[in-house]
DNA sequence: TCTAAAAAGCCACATAAAGTCACATTAAGA
DNA sequence: TCTTAATGTGACTTTATGTGGCTTTTTAGA
């Protein structure tokens, strides 16, 4: 008997998507006669498409945003301890700037005890977290607020951020490249933390290690030095080798390299 | 047998909740048939995404942060009606200005099912309340954050402010004279108000019964006209007349006058 | 205001459905 | 026939949900 072939079925499971919004995987193997094993196969291709997102026990349309909030579960446990790593590395009196993201914030919950600090912040949620300790002086850097990050970016954004010198700024990144490279997904935001390095006597990078494999196409053009990479875990030597070359160091929450 | 996917109940429980503002635990174990408990945890997991807030017996729409939340408490219900009342006043296509407080605050949320809009604010929780909805435009006005307004003041605020030009300008106030002054706590708050008005075509001044009586130090000095105050009680002749005298209106939510 | 019943919440454990991975099998094309 | 890509199978792991005992909160009555 002639199988019918795979293509086809990844047209129909797209479009049972557009018209229902989710699938589950034993409906789809039910519906091909096919094992679930190889509906799993074919949604987890799709998902690397990014086509959809797979979920436990099936698939939805990525418009359901995972946003903030879920990206927050991905690898919590590492984030919190960057977050509470680079907390070492603010002193009392400091002005410091935070970009959004989850693990700036897990750096701005870990700062929610101090006092005598001054912080700025694009970040709605970290702009909300910091203010309610009423001990730390915070300024939001306003503009138009990109809903999936939760925090403000554009052309007042840009603005905003020339308009302040800080001891020290605390960036994420969307990929770092093997070249010691930090890159992000559009142009505007990569420009945006460029200018936020530049508004700080020293920078540094906060990413987990989840960010060593991925590729996003901007690079983020960083003219002022960086002062350092907190990670999570040790990264590759290659990308160790080029950290030592342009004089920044990398530091693994936990201990020092 | 397949089980219905997680997710798909996670999107129906903010669904309910953004239709009917709050949910309650049994009526969704029901209504989905799975346990109270099964419920509750899907309940805790959206509300550490904060999507919602959890509370005995349910969740409901998050909207009152801590501090504001015990302003909110003070005449609920009669700031509600004022905020749908003053969505009325809002055309899709508009660009409007939102000031922080938590009257303003049931104006964003009489505002979540709308779309095509552009909102500027200085309020965080409004930020954030808004930008979530994907539909509507924000902007937020970054400035020095006020812990107790959780909103934006300050020279970067008043500078951003006249970079726009909006159709409407909704405003609260700290009180109302009787000569028909609108009052503010702050030499700050009260000019930045003022500039809010002077950036819009028109402006609303939201403000429930009880600032007819309050006393706060500063007048508002608005130059640009005002079009009307929108309240829920109808307030002594004294202060109707001098509205009259000025061309305002005065809008009692649920009917006019 | 105090108090007890009822409702809701929490936690630990049990279980079934779903996922993962290595390996076997099958069908199609070289 | 041989090779290869696609699919199926089975052992094992993980996740989601349910259940029951116990605690906390709410409600209503004294």
């Amino acid at each position: 008997m002639s199988r019918p072939l795979a293509v086809d079925r990844h047209g129909q499971i797209l479009h049972a998507l557009e018209a229902q919004g989710s699938v589950s995987v034993a409906d789809l193997a039910e519906r091909f006669n096919v094992s679930m094993e190889t509906i799993r196969r074919d949604l987890k291709l799709l998902a690397e498409e990014g086509r959809l997102v797979t979920v436990h026990g099936g698939a939805h349309l990525l418009s359901h945003e995972p946003s903030l909030s879920r990206r927050n579960i991905e690898n919590a446990e590492g984030k919190v301890a960057i977050g509470r790593m680079a907390a070492e590395f603010v002193e009392d009196g400091m002005a410091i700037l935070i970009d959004s993201g989850s693990t700036t914030l897990a750096l701005a919950q870990a700062l929610t005890n101090r006092s005598d600090l001054t912080v700025l912040t694009n970040s709605l949620p970290i702009g909300l977290l910091l203010s309610r300790t009423k001990t730390i002086k915070t300024v939001l850097l306003g503009g138009e607020i990109e809903p999936n990050d939760e925090a403000a970016f554009g052309l007042d954004t840009l603005d905003l951020i020339t308009k302040y010198r800080v001891d020290l700024a605390f960036i994420g990144a969307g990929g770092i490249s093997e070249l010691g490279d930090f890159t992000d997904y559009s142009r505007l935001a990569a420009e945006q933390r460029a200018r936020m390095a530049a508004a700080a006597k020293a920078t540094y990078v906060l990413a987990d290690h989840t960010k060593f494999s991925k590729r996003t196409p901007v690079v983020i053009p960083i003219t002022s030095p960086i002062a350092g990479l907190i990670t999570d875990r040790l990264p590759k030597n290659e990308l160790a080798a080029k950290a030592a070359a342009r004089r920044w160091t990398i530091t693994v929450a936990g201990s020092k390299t």
